[in-house]
DNA sequence: ATTAAACTATACCGTTCGGTATAATTTTAT
DNA sequence: ATAAAATTATACCGAACGGTATAGTTTAAT
């Protein structure tokens, strides 16, 4: 047995209702659009998962891993410390391309959703926020170590600004309904990276 | 009848119901939250809004009204095009302070929330962008006419990349709970004014 | 072929949803 | 004092909510 029935099938609800998860948040989601969307029952539902906020959380982690997955492998990819910081912003450009089909950002979506609560999808959602930001302290580290970018500069400090810069140009461009001011922003961080980073 | 009851009325449900719209949204927002909150029964909601969205959007209105024309007066009362723009800078320095026993800032809420919608409360919130967008243009516009910005600087674009800048702060600094993502991104607007924008 | 697992079909639980209706009462304006 | 306006109290509507239970059927593994 590689993949029990029922381990696929909870992959294939969990893959379904995702976006739709991202798209309506918790609440906007209801079970017969779970059902509605998946063609199952509420049985194979709840015998997949415990209930509704259990299958919400695995939605938005694969709607993570699926959505934010691609910029780690791109950082990887790249090896020097400056060229990670391009692999970001690269990746950046095309998110909205990226997201729109889906809904949106994952992480501002039920980011913005799970603010005023303190539930298991808000504390999933710091995680991965914190994650990303520590992402980009190690590769600004790296290019300090490399010697590419000042020993002066904050690695912590210039990391949430970037990743502020960037949550804050997927919010106006998927608004809008328009990746124009993702580009921008990420040629301004790119000059920023080579007239206040770099040595 | 300088206002009369109903007005009043009227005035006394969208103040204590505004908050409640921040913080949990439109579908996080029951009738019987409302008539809890108010003291007011079905009856006196249903007899001064025509329905809960009628209701909501009034709601928003007032949320902004109060959190951000603040800095409308802030930028008023400066003379000169750069004194403006730290007029901006300096609101949002505060800004988490503002908010945030409020539920947050009604921007980012209410267009994550109205984001895969075409409602009548998406079409506010993208209404109030432009127009703080359109502000900070006007702003840099005045300051290249006095000479302090760069006639090269395109008014439009910065204006984007500065609110931008400004709602991913937001976000995180929410988030967070703590205002200190906003402190650093006013002093790195700051900056960026005096680097790239100064004559 | 047999057994166990997975899923369907269906009915149901109590609760809440947004919204309507209406009579009775209170408040306001004149 | 009176009429008009505003609000309460209350009951109700159909629909949807998340969740549970169970008998029957299909599917998969051995």
């Amino acid at each position: 047995m590689i993949a029990s029935k029922a381990a696929k099938t909870s992959q294939f609800i969990i893959e379904t209702v995702a976006p739709y998860f991202n798209k309506h948040g918790y609440i906007g989601t209801s079970l017969s659009d779970i059902t509605k969307a998946t063609g199952l029952t509420k049985g194979a539902i709840y015998g997949n998962f415990q209930n509704k906020e259990d299958l919400a959380i695995k939605a938005f982690n694969y709607t993570v891993k699926t959505r934010l997955w691609p910029v780690i492998e791109a950082i990887e990819q790249a090896a020097s410390g400056l060229d990670k910081l391009r692999a970001v912003t690269n990746f950046y450009r095309h998110y909205y391309d990226h997201v729109s089909d889906y809904g949106g950002c994952p992480v501002l979506n039920v980011g913005v959703d799970s603010m005023n609560q303190h539930s298991a999808l808000n504390q999933r959602v710091l995680s991965v926020i914190g994650k990303m930001t520590q992402g980009i302290v190690e590769i600004i580290q790296q290019a300090q170590d490399e010697g590419s970018v000042r020993q002066d500069i904050d690695p912590q400090a210039y990391a949430e600004i970037i990743y502020a810069q960037i949550q804050g140009s997927i919010f106006l461009s998927i608004l809008s309904k328009s990746n124009q001011n993702m580009q921008m922003m990420m040629d301004h961080i790119d000059d920023m990276i080579d007239k206040e980073l770099k040595t």
